[in-house]
RNA sequence: GCACCCGUAGCUCAGCUGGAUAGAGCGCUGCCCUCCGAAGGCAGAGGCCAGGGGUUCGAAUCCCUUCGGGUGCGCCA
């Protein structure tokens, strides 16, 4: 029996942009076999079938693929769908198809040949941790802003999350084919860079012998102490006794840059590495700002008026003032936003505008914005800004993530080594380590808190998702080692030109169907940002190696190492190599590095 | 008051952008190591998918509404 590569599966009906992905393949099939009928009478012509879906049938004895086509087409075609889908049945005749039945409400169930799944294994030793790699997203531009902490001290708990989403979701998505950018806007624009060279200047006039005034309001952390230490290298005593207005502005960006190289070292922490650093700052003075609201004028979006006070708490010095308005309302937006505070200064708001602007001027096909959850009230007006910028072309999303509530031994976590008042991204990495710390909080969907217990996510078993798929990683590699030390070779290049007919047993041939499934797994992820899928699938791959693993123990047959029967065994082995070149490529994704040894 | 998010097994959470009999871990009950790593695995019990309407071949998923929890609501960023 000989098999055809894999590369030939699809017979060039692959639709563009997704390689090695099985469920686009037999969708190509099914398609085909459509149109045929449409083109033969059995169906209208010209149907939306946009909507037909190849998908793994939640229950296997539903055979391997099922396509809800005849469902989807019976009302457009005013046909039953039982006849639809008989009609799909007798024109599916590739030869992959061993079987099509029609069951349930509609479905169509198709069993495929055994050798579809030794093809699984064969791409994924072939492609290696590139397997799932996808072109879905044709090289669009793909714009990631996260992290965005303001630079006035280390970072902490809270951007974690944000952090490690952020990133993991850039590598979902360059791993589907997008062209990403990992960006990053520091607020240095606004009041709290500031309070910052206050804090630094005292931590100056420390250095220089004296008591540092550290006032309500001020930055008390002991990060600042080097700065000022600093300070007095650059400065000596130049500085001190001078007014505020003599070294305000020197002291601030000599401060914000410090800051900033703190930062990214904190995110060196964590494995995380921005592509640009974009200054709130650099937009002011250069007309940027000015330019992005005139534009937004030219469009009838910006007026002169008066807002209602906000309802429930009404701040006690509330008074009606007449503001620069954004009318974001124009574009879904509860309320219009100020963009001048009632001196005549930007808010916030209007830097962030021309922010986005720069950002659609670049050329991004989309930009994707991570922001704390607290954030939630700047989303539509955000939206409703790129909407108006970008006349609709950019779509922006953004995605809120929620807190991480810490613990130890499920008592709320309290630590502030260097910062006096919080826990640092530091803290956290240093108690739990960057692997353990990515997957846990990629272990929730982002609008989904999290609790996060040290003593829970570093404990050795099964209770912790991270150890678990770890662990099976470990043991595939303890398959491979036992292997050589029996002399077979398995190496990935031989391993995937063996013979995988022995791969028969429905248990073996299950779990090369559920490796199908990782390419496709990667597009949806990708195209619901949703880096988290990744993470629960590896837990199931990871679970269904142990469970074959463990039936070893009862049924010799199933044990990846026969002895004195190497061609059996290389087999076997195929598919184990198969399960951790998947994780390997799923831990990528997350950022973890795999781990061949537990011991 | 308004907006956004959430509500799924006793607990913590998935549920593949509308599919078939709603899943996993913990906890509980009972099993499996002379045998590839038992740091594992198998089996069982456990559900009005918060409640009520609607949309359609089909709803945990979409829409409306009620209840409950979280977050936010001009001159902070």
């Amino acid at each position: 029996m000989t098999f055809r590569p894999w590369r030939r599966l699809g017979d060039g009906r692959n639709q563009p942009g997704t390689p090695m992905n099985l469920f686009n393949d037999i969708r190509a099939v099914v398609i085909e076999a459509l149109t045929k009928m449409a083109e033969a009478g059995e169906l209208p012509q010209g149907l939306d079938l946009s909507n037909v879906a190849v998908e793994p049938p939640r229950d296997p004895a539903h055979g391997d693929m099922a396509t809800n086509a005849a469902m989807v087409l019976a009302k457009p075609a005013g046909m039953k769908p039982r006849d639809i889908a008989d009609r799909l049945a007798a024109r599916l005749t590739d030869p992959r198809i061993t079987a099509a039945e029609v069951a349930g409400p509609g479905f169509l169930n198709l069993r495929l040949a055994p050798a579809i799944w030794h093809d699984v294994v064969r791409a994924a030793l072939k492609s290696g941790v590139d397997f799932g790699r996808s072109d879905m997203g044709a090289g669009s531009r793909v714009n990631v802003e996260f992290v965005s902490a303001n630079p006035t001290g280390p970072m902490h708990v809270g951007h974690v999350r944000g952090a490690v989403f952020g990133d993991a979701l850039a590598r979902l998505l360059a791993f589907s084919g997008h062209d990403v950018t990992r960006e990053y806007y520091i607020n240095d624009g606004g009041a709290q860079v500031d309070v910052l060279a206050r804090s630094a200047y005292e931590r100056y006039r420390e250095a220089n012998g004296l008591e540092p005034e550290i006032r309500e309001g001020l930055y008390p952390g002991d990060y600042l102490i080097p700065v000022g230490e600093a300070l007095k290298e650059r400065y000596g005593d130049s500085l001190l006794d001078r007014p505020e207005d003599e070294w305000l502005a020197e002291i601030r960006d000599f401060a914000t840059e410090r800051m900033m190289a703190m930062i990214r070292e904190d995110l060196a922490l964590l494995g995380v590495q921005m592509d640009v650093y974009s200054s709130e700052k650099a937009l002011y003075g250069t007309g940027r700002i000015e330019a992005a609201i005139e534009r937004l004028q030219s469009q009838g979006l910006i007026y002169r008026g008066v807002l209602e006070p906000p309802k429930g708490k009404l701040p006690e010095d509330w008074e009606a003032r007449e503001q620069l308005l954004f009318k974001s309302t124009a574009h879904g937006d509860d309320v219009d936003r100020p963009i001048q505070k009632s001196d005549g200064a930007w808010t916030y708001f209007a830097p962030d505008i021309a922010y986005h602007w720069d950002k659609i001027d670049r050329g991004f096909d989309q930009l994707i914005d991570v922001f704390g959850a607290d954030h939630g009230g700047y989303v539509k007006r955000m939206n409703a800004a790129v909407k108006a910028l970008s006349n609709g072309r950019v779509p922006l999303d953004i995605k809120l993530v929620q807190l991480v509530k810490l613990f130890k031994n499920g008592e709320p976590f309290k630590m502030s080594k260097r910062a006096g008042t919080f826990v640092t991204l530091r803290d956290v990495v240093e108690e739990a380590g960057a692997d353990v710390t990515r997957f846990i909080m990629l272990t929730r969907k982002n609008d989904a808190a999290l609790d996060f217990d040290f003593a829970k996510v570093l404990e050795q078993s099964k209770d912790n998702p991270v150890w678990y798929v770890q662990y099976a990683n470990a043991r595939v590699n303890s398959v491979l080692r036992r292997a050589r030390e029996a002399g077979i070779d398995v190496d990935d290049s031989t391993l995937a030109a063996a013979d995988l007919t022995t791969l028969a047993h429905p248990a073996e041939l299950a779990l090369a169907a559920k490796l199908a499934e990782w390419p496709r797994l990667v597009e949806h992820a990708a195209r619901a940002h949703e880096p988290h899928r990744v993470a629960f699938f590896l837990y199931e791959i990871a679970s269904d190696l142990h469970s074959l693993w463990n039936r070893g123990n009862d049924e010799t047959a199933l044990r990846f190492l026969q002895e004195g029967d190497a061609a059996t065994t290389q087999g076997k082995i195929a598919l184990v190599r198969a399960v951790g070149v998947v994780i390997s490529s799923g831990l990528g994704i997350l950022g973890v590095t795999p781990m061949d040894e537990m011991r």
